[in-house]
DNA sequence: CAAACGCATGTAAGCGTTTACATCGGTCGG
DNA sequence: CCGACCGATGTAAACGCTTACATGCGTTTG
């Protein structure tokens, strides 16, 4: 009903200018502690909000950090998403929240107004073209990637490679001569790093065991749970099925296993399966995976990039989150 | 490194005043085609990209949208934002994330910068005392409740009494005489409205069967999967233990068959296990559940939402959805 | 004791938009 | 042929803050 109440209202209540109270309020020096005090009594009185919209118009900053994921709807991408919040609403920050599904709307995005919008972007699994990072490198946003590598950008980035690599080579080590793969999403090679780097690990580990690449052998499951079943129930219909699968992720690792029960069969005993994540739910359904700690991927992604935002040149950091192979019930020796 | 480019940059190139390209890159009627045409190719020729924040505080208005979830990391909760995120999305509107772990929190964050950093809200499961709803309706922001009802706010709210009635009717039909509930957050009766209703709905199928109710065979769950494993456990531990359980979310129901695999039993031989939601894990270990189309309560909550900023007063709506029972594998006769 | 300084405060110029209002040619009906 | 009207455009005043700079006063210092 009433107009909102302004800076003005409450310097005028408190009888002292708008610099002042702008000053009082946000805890800068020169003031003094009675004024402040009395400051600070007459805003709470009136209720006075600071418009978010004019303090980022007046002081160029936004108090607002972007993040932008591939999809909402997936596991990995919350659980990183929900550890930035944890850290960003500690530190004052708002969390802007973008799923970029198509390849125009990161182009449309990442060029828009959304880099006025916010004074850092965390950038999830997005891989993009050159120009495009270079501009986004130009621009005045601060950037932090999780997942890919950006020239220039502070990244928090796991060992796909090795991830892939330690699997396949546990597998090949129990014995396993036809290790199938069920991979993410290998027609949009822009999207992530992420399959591209564990495709290359798991190729490295056969060829390390001495084991031939089967191309019939590699399936894609979409990083998503039916994705993942559909992989490995066109696995199951080979000729020559495999007697292990790694999977990218435990959404298709589960997905796997689903298809497993459904023709009767389990794991290990007909095929191994091992997944990657640790999702809440391979304890549930006892699934060998390799963990990562995703939550923290988000904590830290959120830490670089509210340094890197306080004046004094930060050095553009890469963090290496460890992964940790936990063994279940779901790998066993090929039988 | 140059200075952005601002409207008055774009203004000047095209040889028109500020007021005419902010008209023509709007869309707003009294522009001269050509005109228009000059404008727009100017201003992607400058790459001109207006500043939010700027927009924001002369037209009042953000094309923002906050939504206030109680935590980040539970599937029902990113499934529902995932939804509103493409409906907005799809409108031009950005979503501001907040996580609402604590009264307090929420106090502040309701209260605080955050109204007028966006021009609606929607609340997910957060129940809140009659003043603060009062100040928050009173505030310029439009408000649409997600689970819960919110006196004057449109609101996307489940049967929550009739899901847990029929759920428990189903399983006392069966011949189960203990049925034992699992459900969320007792112990903070503000924040989820959710938990009540569902309790009720359960106490109601019970008396409506006949059947006594034993607080014994009440334990929270606390809506994660190893909350549900430990009420479970404790459930089992009783020295009478229940032959049937209703988990107020599937995630708990997770945990409760997990417990239940443990100790070498089974459902639904022993145990009978029932929960809610329709997870994309529930048809992998084949959960009875009562199905709710949860990503469309996020889309609908956003449309809702966005009708209301339109001019032109729409009514307050409350929109139910419905829930499916689907009828898996892990419920049957009492043995 | 004057000059120099430091601190608390005020003044006012932005920040980059939107938008009410004024202006200015033309067109049109009488 | 003229006043009314209309569509295209410009002018300038907000919008609510931040902040560089100016001011004024009490203290210190040589």
């Amino acid at each position: 009903m009433s107009r909102p109440v302004t800076i003005e209202d409450v310097a005028q209540a408190a009888g002292v200018s708008v610099a002042t109270v702008s000053r009082a309020l946000r805890d800068l020096p020169n003031v003094a502690p009675s004024t402040r005090e009395k400051v600070l009594a007459v805003a709470t009185e009136l209720q006075y909000r600071p418009d978010p919209s004019a303090s980022a118009l007046a002081a160029g900053r936004t108090r607002t950090i972007a993040m932008a994921v591939p999809v909402l709807d997936s596991w990995y991408f919350t659980q990183v998403m929900a550890g930035a919040e944890a850290v960003l609403s500690g530190a004052g920050y708002d969390l802007l929240l973008f799923s970029v599904d198509t390849d125009e709307r990161r182009q449309r995005l990442l060029s828009g107004p959304l880099l006025k919008r916010a004074d850092g972007l965390i950038l999830v699994d997005l891989r993009m073209p050159d120009d495009e990072v270079a501009s986004l490198l130009a621009s005045q946003i601060e950037v932090v990637a999780v997942g890919i590598e950006i020239p220039g950008a502070s990244a928090v980035v796991v060992d796909d490679h090795r991830i892939a690599f330690d699997v396949v080579t546990y597998l090949a080590r129990l014995g396993h001569r036809r290790i199938a793969l069920i991979e993410g999403l290998p027609d949009d090679p822009l999207r992530f790093q992420v399959p591209a780097e564990r495709r290359r690990g798991y190729s490295d580990a056969l060829a390390a065991a001495d084991l031939p690449e089967d191309v019939d052998l590699i399936a894609a499951g979409n990083f998503s749970v039916v994705g993942g079943r559909e992989a490995m129930g066109r696995l199951l219909d080979l000729p020559d099925p495999p007697t292990a699968v790694f999977a990218m992720s435990d959404e298709m690792a589960f997905g796997a296993l689903r298809e497993l029960w459904d023709r009767g069969l389990d794991a290990p005993c007909d095929v191994s399966v091992i997944g990657v994540d640790d999702h809440d739910f391979a304890s549930i359904v006892g699934l060998t995976t390799m963990q990562q700690e995703v939550a923290r991927h988000g904590e830290v992604a959120a830490r670089l990039l509210l340094d890197r935002l306080e004046p004094g040149e930060r050095d553009i950091v890469r963090h290496t989150p460890t992964a940790t192979f936990i063994e279940r019930s779901t790998a066993g020796p090929r039988s």
